[in-house]
DNA sequence: TGCACATGCTAAGAAATGTTGGCATGTGTA
DNA sequence: TACACATGCCAACATTTCTTAGCATGTGCA
């Protein structure tokens, strides 16, 4: 994943997700290895709801993968580790992606695609 | 300004105030070159107001810089520019600023690490 | 069966952000 | 003086995001 490889509403996903104080710590929970959910959460202090919603934004944000295994007592687990991932940040790079913005508060309800 | 410089409070700072659209607009504009307030709002479309609450959030966190200078015809103008920076943000470097994470919400008023 | 553990969902209140509009200051010029 | 332009501030409303609590499902085991 390269700065200049995401569109704008796509940078402005990644940072939205990266910046939560929770979000940051779960990430940094899994570079130290995968985990399933209510193992994290214990390890964290925080609720299971509470820590699905923010893996669910890492996911979507392609911050983090996941996989749904059984143990060998047979429940389903379902394992989360960190993408690798790589963001340059630049003023430049930012105005790059920031070119290609589709913000909805600015754009007047035509249609994205199609027609201009 | 490098990723593994800041704290995580920093970096927190620093991500929150790049995840919006009209931040990364007025980046992109200053990258362009400086230019003082009402110049902006007029530029990007939006109110003094408006911007300025976002110009003032971007330099907080260093990533834009303001000089107050007197035009030609002795009207004081507000000029603002982009900071350079460069951040690499990865799994890692984000895992590093996370330790140093001072979070008053999630910091249940005790041992800043330990146990387990 | 009942308990412990895993997953998932959603409604609703709480908290943080974003945005607007008005009013203040000051300058130079017609 | 009145106007156009610059700056700044703040109170209040609107919106988004966050967080909790509760309930659903399923598994294995004593």
């Amino acid at each position: 994943m390269e700065t200049s490889d995401l569109t704008g509403d796509e940078l402005l996903q990644v940072l939205s997700t990266l910046a939560s104080p929770h979000r940051m710590r779960v990430l940094a929970a899994l570079v130290e290895g995968r985990a399933y959910v209510s193992q994290l959460a214990r390890h964290l202090g925080i609720s299971r709801a509470l820590l699905q919603v923010h893996l669910r934004k890492l996911e979507k944000a392609g911050l983090v993968t996941a996989q749904l295994e059984l143990s060998d007592e047979g429940k389903a687990l379902k394992f989360y580790e960190a993408a690798p991932f790589v963001l340059h940040l630049t003023p430049g790079s930012i105005a790059t992606a920031a070119a290609t913005l589709t913000d909805p508060a600015a754009d007047h309800g035509a249609a994205p695609k199609g027609s201009e």
